[in-house]
DNA sequence: AGTTAAACCTGGTTGC
DNA sequence: TGCAACCAGGTTTAAC
C-alpha cells in the first residue's frame, strides 16, 4: 500500500508531465472518501502547476488560464492513494475500468486514479491554507527528511506523550510516513520493542529510531516504492520490499539477525511484526 | 487533552 | 462447492 516513498515516487512519476498541462476533461468514478468539493466541469482550462507532496497527500495545483475560455479555476487537487490507490497516465481512449474512480483529462495526457478499495481521496480546494485542505494537512507532523526534525526534536515529542512508539510512527502526528510496513522495520532496524512507551524512549534511542526510519523509507524510495510496483496483490507487500523485510509478516519465521521466531500482535487494532530478542524496551 | 475505537471499502483468504 | 466470516490497510471522525 502506498507509504511516503510510493507517494514520493508516484509525484516524481507524474510531476514533470504535468507541469503546465492544461485541464481538459474532468470524470468522477464512484465516490471515493469525499465529494470533490466542485463542478468537474468548473475545472476545465485550468493549468496545473508543480506537483508537491505533504506527507502522503499530493496538491496538484490549478491556475487561471485567461487566455483561452474556458479558464478553469485557481486552487488544486488534495489528492490521497489510500491504501490501494494509484495514478498513472493512460491511453485517452482506454476503458476506464471497475476501480478507475478520477480521470484527470490534459493536453498531455489521461491521469487516473485507479483505486478499488476507495479510500483514496480526490478534494478540490482553493489553496492549501485554506479548507478543505488546510484542516487536513493541519495535523501532519514533519517530514522524515526534513532537518529540522531532530533527535532532539523526536525525543521532545516523544516526553509528553504515552502511547506505544509503534502507534506514534503509524499516527503521523509526529512524523508523517511510515505505514504499518515502515513502522515494523524501522523500529526492527533501531532494536525498540513496539510496545515501548513514548516518554520512555531515551534521547540516543530516539537517535537510533530516527536514523532507522530515515534507512528504511530512503531504502524504499531506492528500490523505487518497493510496494508500487505489485500492490494489488498479496495485501500490497507482494514487492521488492518485502524480499528485505526484516520483520513484517513473517510471524512465526526466524529473525534475519537472531534467529528467534518473529512474533505479532495487534497494538491500536493493527498488526505489529517484531523480534522479542531483538527488540528491547529500554 | 490525550487516547482509543469505529467507520469507510473490497479483493482475497479462511472456515464451515 | 458455496457461502459467510474475517482480514488488510491509512485516515478521519466520534466517543471515551
Amino acid at each position: 500500500m502506498p507509504e511516503l516513498p510510493e507517494v514520493e515516487v508516484t509525484r516524481r512519476t507524474i510531476a514533470a508531465r504535468l507541469h503546465g498541462a492544461r485541464v481538459t476533461s474532468v470524470r468522477c468514478g464512484k465516490p471515493l472518501r469525499w465529494p470533490l468539493g466542485c463542478a468537474p466541469a468548473g475545472l476545465v482550462g485550468s493549468r496545473l502547476g508543480e506537483v508537491i507532496r505533504h506527507g502522503k497527500y499530493l496538491w496538484l495545483p490549478l491556475r487561471r488560464d485567461a487566455a483561452q475560455p474556458p479558464a478553469g479555476v485557481d486552487g488544486g487537487l488534495l489528492m490521497h492513494l489510500g491504501m490501494s490507490g494509484s495514478l498513472a497516465f493512460h491511453d485517452t481512449a482506454s476503458e476506464p475500468g471497475p476501480h478507475a474512480h478520477f480521470d484527470l483529462g490534459t493536453d498531455r495526457g489521461l491521469l487516473r486514479l485507479t483505486d478499488p478499495r476507495r479510500f483514496g481521496a480526490v478534494l478540490w480546494s482553493p489553496s492549501l491554507e485554506e479548507a478543505p485542505a488546510a484542516p487536513l494537512l493541519a495535523r501532519l507532523g514533519a517530514e522524515p527528511f526534513d532537518p529540522a526534525l531532530t533527535p532532539q526534536a523526536l525525543h521532545a515529542a516523544c516526553r509528553r506523550r504515552k502511547v506505544a512508539i509503534k502507534t506514534l510512527l503509524l499516527g503521523g502526528q509526529v512524523v508523517v510516513g511510515a505505514g504499518n510496513i515502515y513502522a515494523c522495520e524501522a523500529l526492527f532496524r533501531a532494536g525498540i520493542d513496539p510496545r515501548t512507551r513514548c516518554d520512555r524512549l531515551s534521547l540516543p534511542r530516539c537517535t537510533r529510531l530516527l536514523a532507522a526510519l530515515r534507512e528504511t523509507l530512503g531504502r524504499a524510495l531506492e528500490l523505487g516504492g518497493s510496494t508500487l510496483r505489485d500492490f494489488s496483490d498479496a495485501h500490497g507487500v507482494a514487492g521488492e520490499f518485502q524480499a528485505e523485510a526484516g520483520v513484517y509478516g513473517r510471524e512465526g519465521q526466524p529473525c534475519p539477525r537472531c534467529g528467534t521466531a518473529v512474533r505479532r500482535i495487534v497494538q491500536a487494532q493493527r498488526s505489529t511484526f517484531f523480534c522479542p530478542v531483538c527488540q528491547r524496551r529500554a
